[in-house]
RNA sequence: GGUGGGGUUCCCGAGCGGUCAAAGGGAACAGACUGUAAAUCUGUCGGCGAUGCCUUCGGAGGUUCAAAUCCUCCCCCCACCA
């Protein structure tokens, strides 16, 4: 069986890892479990996860156990790692109904059936602790000198806003996780992005001083776009992976739109292709390397959504940008359809309004306000002063133009804001 | 608890009685150029069925013809001291 850390290393997983050879023995042995913690502070997981997600999926598939470990008690606390500043702290309902939904997520990446895969909530164990027991068998561990050397402690000390108690002590709680995890599922390797480092190894430490036994860290690289942005964070918010919050077909466009720089990395990290048909894509130029987009997209759209999502969002961008089809020989492992396409289906953002609307006539820039392609009626007049409103394909100008019931083709009329946002509205009856 | 400095439109940050919907930068959006990329240049960037009207400068009052700017009280943040 391939070795999963070969696995991760040639496919820009590893940032940084303990132990190096004694983690590769361990793993070369025998199937082991391994887990990284995912924080409930939201109900849905976004494109900045998908990393740590990916990589338990692949330790999956090299015959291992991942256990995705819900930070229901953890999230109670907040982790100061990479943030500036103090984070909100939620209520244990919410942090409960978030883990939740985060494992149907996870789910479609990870095979959760007879145990292949565990899920477990660090509430479990955290919420019922006592705070003199505690300290007294995990805190007496730790050096507070220590400590403040860390750098994510050590950011926050020196920042205007400080560092909480109760922040102070997130690092006590997850080592304390990481030996729950060891005694409970004999899990010896933590993995999480580089700003959890820290964490790990002292969680690593507090293994080796209560149980003798050794454990093992493995931390991924933060992964920025090509112009330093982070993963995932446009302008209208997070990308989110649940389609109720960022729809497939927006999902498959944020792939699409990507840097041409970051084109290759993305394909190795969140894609399942093998990697000597990866890096064939590097000698790719101009417009080609468009069509290798629409491969990184459709690959990972069908793992978060499915395949007939992915094939409509496909479509659907087919449809308004032009469709070339894709060659044989690229990125052959991928099961996108390489022709045709059935127009654009229903992936486009939909309106459907009264007739009646229209028997009167109502503005264009209304219309724009109305179908949320602009956010408000000022927002939707510049829009059309600047020449980027197009109504079925053709540029409109006059913000005032009276849309009516000739406007429409079989009850359809399709909007379009800039080169990029499409939306159709569609008449019902009344 | 004491002393000092602050809270401005998405973010940073000017403004310190009228010329302020508020400089400048960033982000964002549109146009040109392109490849649904990047870079660059140009324009826009509170709301309104709109050459005018309405609501903003931590909150509540007050002074004034006029307040982001002055006064009072309150809330929050920061620094130093304790």
């Amino acid at each position: 069986m391939t070795h999963v850390l070969d696995v991760l290393e040639e496919r820009g997983f590893i940032e940084a890892k303990t132990h190096e050879q004694e983690l590769a023995d361990w793993l070369a042995e025998q199937p082991r479990s391994c887990y990284i913690g995912f924080d409930p502070t939201a109900s849905s997981l976004h494109i900045g996860s998908l990393v740590p997600i990916m990589a338990l999926a692949h330790m999956q598939r090299c015959g291992h156990r991942p256990i995705a470990l819900v930070g229901g008690g953890t999230g109670l606390v907040g982790d100061p790692s990479g943030k500036t500043e103090m984070r909100q702290i939620l209520t244990a309902e919410t942090v409960g109904a978030n883990a939740e939904a985060l494992k149907a997520q996870l789910a479609r990446f990870i095979d959760f059936s007879a145990d292949r895969a565990l899920l477990v909530n660090n509430a479990d164990w955290l919420v019922s602790l006592g705070y003199i027991p505690f300290l007294r068998d995990i805190g007496r561990h730790f050096s507070v000198n220590r400590m403040i050397k860390a750098e994510s402690y050590r950011m926050r000390l020196e920042s205007d806003e400080g560092l909480s108690f109760i922040e102070f002590n997130y690092m006590l709680l997850q080592a304390y996780d990481f030996l729950k995890l060891v005694d409970r599922y004999d899990c010896h390797l933590q993995m999480g992005g580089s700003d959890q480092w820290g964490n790990i190894v002292a969680g690593i430490d507090l293994v080796r001083k209560m149980r003798q036994k050794t454990a093992f860290g493995v931390t991924f690289p933060l992964i920025t776009t090509a112009s330093g942005a982070k993963m995932g964070k446009t302008a209208a918010g997070a990308v989110w992976l649940d389609a109720a919050r960022t729809s497939a077909y927006a999902y498959y466009q944020y792939w699409v739109n990507c840097d041409d720089a970051d084109l290759v990395r993305f394909l190795a990290l969140y894609t399942f292709l093998p990697m000597e048909e990866i890096r064939r894509i590097a000698g790719l130029h101009d417009a080609d390397l468009n069509l290798a987009k629409t491969v990184l997209a459709f690959e990972t759209t069908q793992i978060v959504h499915g395949r007939q999502a992915a094939i409509e969002a496909l479509d659907a961008a087919g449809s308004m940008f032009g469709r070339r089809s894709l060659p044989q020989d690229l990125l052959p492992s991928s099961t996108i359809p390489r022709t045709g396409g059935q127009g654009a289906g229903e992936s486009v953002p939909t309106t459907e309004l009264g007739a009646d609307l229209f028997t009167e006539g109502l503005p264009f820039f209304k219309l724009m306000q109305i179908t949320g392609l602009s956010n408000s009626g000022g927002a939707a007049r510049r829009l059309i002063r600047q020449g980027g409103a197009y109504l079925n394909g053709e540029r409109v100008t006059v913000d005032e133009k009276i849309i009516t019931l000739a406007d429409f083709a079989e009850e359809e009329l399709l909007l379009r804001a800039g080169k990029k946002h499409f939306h159709r509205v569609r008449l019902t009856k009344g």
